[in-house]
RNA sequence: GCGAGCGUGGCGAAACCGGUAGACGCAGCGGACUUAAAAUCCGUUCGCCGCAAGGCGGUGCGGGUUCAAGUCCCGCCGCUCGCACCA
């Protein structure tokens, strides 16, 4: 009689004897000798609380491609750790009362036992969290090294200010332009900044993306536009008249009343459709103007209300105002234009400046015609006729020929552009240019619960760095989190800020400002590579040994931000000399992007969201389980502790077992795409681990091994048939995992399962195929469900574990098919089958399927013209 | 608003480089076993017409290219992600 497949013991004691075996560790360089490295790696937790059945998708998949490379012989690295710094461990300070380094390293523990729970094979001895000194020290020491190397400096940067907080809010704690918590209206303040100059790289962040062939193309591209190389000409416009109110200053001086206006376009082939200039609300002659003019100062109140975000500013009803500034056009002095503020002009691209030619730019289109501005077409679509053509409500973006254009009349747009820039050169009023839509990065946050940045304020000496020797620069640990006591905490403590000047030994105080949490999570990858190391961030040779990441797994919303400053670390570790190779500068050669795991949410009769185990189905109705009450059963969302439609882990594997949580976030759906947790697809995976142990329970005997001969009778019939299918698995399941075809594997191992229960009879063929079927089976699920696959491996008398038996190898000639079966259409309708040896001559297939009965039926009375015949795929019958 | 992606049965999906649309799983239906249920096993399931053989239609919508389109091109619709201080 088979007993049931018992988990709750089952996965602790595998757990408990690979640790014991260290099968999770990765070998030191000279260990590993000979060997081939794979570092995989997830992106790394922010330890919010629990873990739940959501998060385990990602360190799953990294899971499968680190268990497959150790099979496959690889010295593999499969680190993890905690992203530990950042916002919400404040918030809950600022709530509960609670110390954030409390809170996160709480987090942290028990997060670390539920990851523990799914059977990871992480080296753990490699853990870190960012908010450790231990860790932070060396980020400290990087940006010293940036400094020095002049990839650090300081610049003024809008921020989103609390007025009634007094604080600095992030973009999501704006909420319809005001505080979350205060919900005073935000106003727009300028600090100074301590910023990254990614724009260093700007040329090889670009051009080296041609070369990252294993990231998917959508990220490639998101990443090149967001870099945004752009070529284009600077336009200087004079200007004619201004409000007497602009102090006028000697020659040589900057002067608003006189210094031409910098505009830059990618389309100064439209100049002579010019309407007008718009400024940003923050650009300088806009902010002059302003302090005389009150209708201009409140133009730039208004837009400070929009906060920062560029996707706020412009999803906002455009609107500007006349700054009583006119200027000439610079291909005629006679002509005289208005110069506007406006609210979707963006000081942070190109020079906060645009001319408006509306007819070929929607945005301009829609302003000109707000405010009544004059204006006409001078792009003619392909096709349409210049005496009829009008543009009302949409503009003409595309290329076409030009007209009402003076010298630029009858060219094409692309000659058009050249033709202007070369005009404007002429005239001295303009010149070619490239614009990046990349900035620098800033990386200055006024919050306590983030990485010091080491720089020291002397009213003498300026700003001076924190000697290496000093480092780390500890947060202190004694601050409070009033809700009336607002701002950083690191600013308004007593003492801490105050220090000595390093260089001239007076009184100076210490940047309170901490860094942006994204720079934690730019380098974590490299100090895995040597995570223990007191005195640098990483060994070079170690680094060297490791990086790039062959690996990396993670979600798609960090396609640009993430991504892009990890490898712009990568280069400036490099320039700095903390790193020897990856010589490119990419710290990731293969990248995957998985999606969500999602969920249904469900509010009960109050409104309030309840947890999916708060939650029954009574005579299919959903209900709330305490109250007996309606649940409304809202939509399918990423599982997240807001919304409460989670699945918590620990429970979880109680009840299931690590292996059908695992099993299940692979099934189904691709890896790529979102995968909705529901309990019939729960049900499905318990099914399946139960019949795979049942299968091999009732084999009841060792599996023959690799090098065993088959007898004769194994070889025949079903038996065969049942080999075959087992080495055409291990083809199809190997080429799976490599392309990240999870859920194909998947469908592979159900199609085997199937043909393993299906085999009858207790003779010496039947019983060879079932057995090295079983063994099969065993090693192919082992890097989804590695206890079930252990304990089977076990059963079968397998040496050793599961986890570190050499990948199966398919015996090619069980694998591969003689035979093949053929479609034959007649006029792109299939009408028929035949079969046919693979690889069969064209003209013999040719001759089958026009000899075909059914076939024949459809050539009565018309005449072949073509016929088609793709090797082992289809044949095609043209005929009318 | 801008940039990117996705859309296939009742449901999750598969389909390699343009070559049999619906593998595999879930749910359903019919049956076997059983006092009964659960579990298990066998069969069946895109729609329409047909006793059947078979035919016709079908991959969000509308066009196009091709011997052949889920796949390529153009235009829509819907959903998801990112937009620089969430991580």
């Amino acid at each position: 009689m088979s007993s049931r497949y018992n988990h709750r013991e089952v996965e602790p004691k595998w757990r408990e004897r690979w640790a014991a075996a260290g099968v999770d560790r990765a070998l030191s360089p000279d260990e590993a000798k000979g060997k081939k490295k794979a570092y995989v790696l997830e992106m790394f937790p922010y330890p919010s609380g629990r873990i739940h059945v959501g998060h385990s998708r990602n360190y799953t998949m990294g899971d499968v491609i680190a268990r497959f490379r150790r099979s496959n012989g690889y010295n593999v690295l499969h680190p993890m750790g905690w992203d530990a710094f950042g916002l919400p461990a404040e918030n809950a300070a600022m709530e509960r009362g609670i110390h954030p380094k409390g809170w996160t390293y709480d987090n942290i523990a028990a997060m670390r036992e539920q990851l523990k729970l799914l059977g990871l094979m992480i080296d753990w001895s490699r853990e870190l969290a960012t908010c450790d000194a231990s860790y932070y020290k060396h980020q400290q020491a990087l940006f010293l090294a940036f400094w020095k190397n002049d990839l650090v400096y300081r610049k003024k940067q809008k921020v989103n200010w609390d007025p009634v907080d007094n604080t600095v809010l992030a973009n999501e704690q704006v909420v319809d332009g005001k505080g979350w918590r205060s919900g005073a209206p935000v106003e727009t303040r300028e600090l100074e900044q301590w910023m990254f100059k990614v724009t260093a790289y700007a040329e090889d962040l670009l051009a080296a993306l041609e070369k990252l062939e294993k990231w998917p193309d959508k990220v490639r591209l998101m990443q090149t536009n967001w870099i945004g190389k752009s070529q284009g000409a600077k336009i200087w416009w004079d200007i004619a008249e201004a409000p007497s109110f602009l102090p006028p200053s000697p020659a040589g001086e900057p002067n608003h009343a006189r210094d031409p206006v910098e505009v830059y376009t990618t389309r100064p082939d439209t100049l002579f459709g010019a309407s007008f200039l718009a400024l940003a609300p923050d650009h300088p002659l806009t902010k002059a103007i302003a302090e005389h003019n009150p209708e201009v100062a409140r133009f730039i109140e208004q837009c400070a209300q929009l906060g920062t975000s560029e996707a706020d500013i412009e999803k906002a009803p455009k609107f500007g105002v006349d700054l009583g500034v006119r200027v000439r056009h610079p291909f005629d002095p006679d002509w005289i234009l208005p110069v506007w503020g406006a609210n979707f002009v963006l000081s942070t691209y190109g020079t906060g400046a645009i001319f408006g030619s509306p007819a070929g730019d929607q945005r301009d289109l829609d302003f000109a015609n707000k405010y009544k501005l004059p204006f006409k077409p001078v792009v003619l679509p392909p096709g349409e006729n210049a005496a009829t053509y009008k543009v009302e409500k949409d503009a003409f973006t595309d290329d076409g020929t030009l007209y009402n254009s003076k010298f630029l009349d009858g060219l094409s747009t692309r000659d058009a552009i050249k033709a202007a820039v070369t005009e404007l050169v002429k005239l001295k009023a303009g010149e070619a240019t490239t614009q990046w839509r990349l900035r620098d990065w800033g990386v200055s946050r006024q919050r306590y619960w983030g990485c010091p940045i080491p720089a020291i304020h002397c009213a003498k000496c300026g700003v001076v760095p924190v000697p290496e020797k000093d480092l780390p620069i500890a947060l202190p640990e004694d601050v409070t989190f009033d809700k009336d006591k607002p701002g950083n905490p690191l600013d308004r403590h007593p003492t801490w800020k105050h220090t000595t000047c390093p260089q001239c030994d007076g009184a100076a105080t210490r940047e309170t400002d901490t860094l942006d949490t994204f720079v934690d999570s730019s380098w974590y990858f490299a100090r895995f590579t040597d995570p223990n190391n007191k005195g640098a961030p990483f060994d070079k040779k170690l680094a060297s040994y490791w990086l790039p990441v062959d690996q990396y797994v993670g979600g798609v919303e960090h396609a640009v931000l993430h991504l892009l400053y990890a490898r712009f670390f990568t280069r400036a570790m490099r320039d700095c000399g903390f790193l020897d190779g990856p010589a490119d500068g990419e710290p990731f050669k293969s990248l995957f992007t998985q999606g969500m795991v999602v969920h249904e949410t469900y509010k009960s009769a109050t409104g309030a969201w309840l947890l999916p185990e708060e939650t029954d189905v009574k005579d299919g109705k959903r209900v709330e389980l305490k109250s007996g009450g309606a649940v409304e059963v809202g939509a399918i969302e990423k599982m997240s502790k807001s919304k409460k439609n989670v699945v918590d882990l620990d429970a979880f594997v109680t009840d299931f077992g690590a292996d059908v949580a695992r099993w299940f976030v692979l099934s189904d759906s691709p890896p790529e795409r979102d995968v909705e947790w529901t309990a019939s697809g729960v049900k499905g995976a318990w099914g399946f681990v139960q019949r795979v142990w049942t299968l091999t329970e009732a084999h009841g005997r060792a599996a023959p091994k690799v090098e065993d001969t088959a007898p004769p009778s194994a070889n025949e019939g079903e038996a065969h048939a049942l080999r075959q299918l087992a080495h055409r698995a291990i083809e199809s399941v190997t080429e799976d995992i490599e392309h990240f075809r999870f859920n194909v594997a998947v469908a592979r191992s159900y199609e085997l399962v199937n043909a393993i229960a299906k085999l009858k009879g207790d003779d010496e063929g039947a019983v060879f195929a079932r057995g090295e079927a079983l063994r099969i089976l065993a090693q192919l699920i082992s890097p989804f469900m590695p206890h079930l696959a252990e304990e089977c491996w076990e059963k079968l008398g397998g040496e050793g574990f599961v986890a570190t038996a050499p990948w199966p190898v398919a015996d090619a000639q069980l694998a591969a098919r003689n035979v093949v079966t053929l479609p034959i259409q007649v006029n792109g309708k299939k009408r028929a089958e035949i079969e046919a040896p693979k690889g069969a001559a064209e003209a013999d297939v040719r001759e089958l399927a026009l000899q075909h009965a059914a076939v024949k039926a459809f050539l009565e009375g018309v005449t072949v013209r073509k016929v088609i015949v793709v090797a082992d795929r289809i044949v095609n019958i043209v005929a009318n």
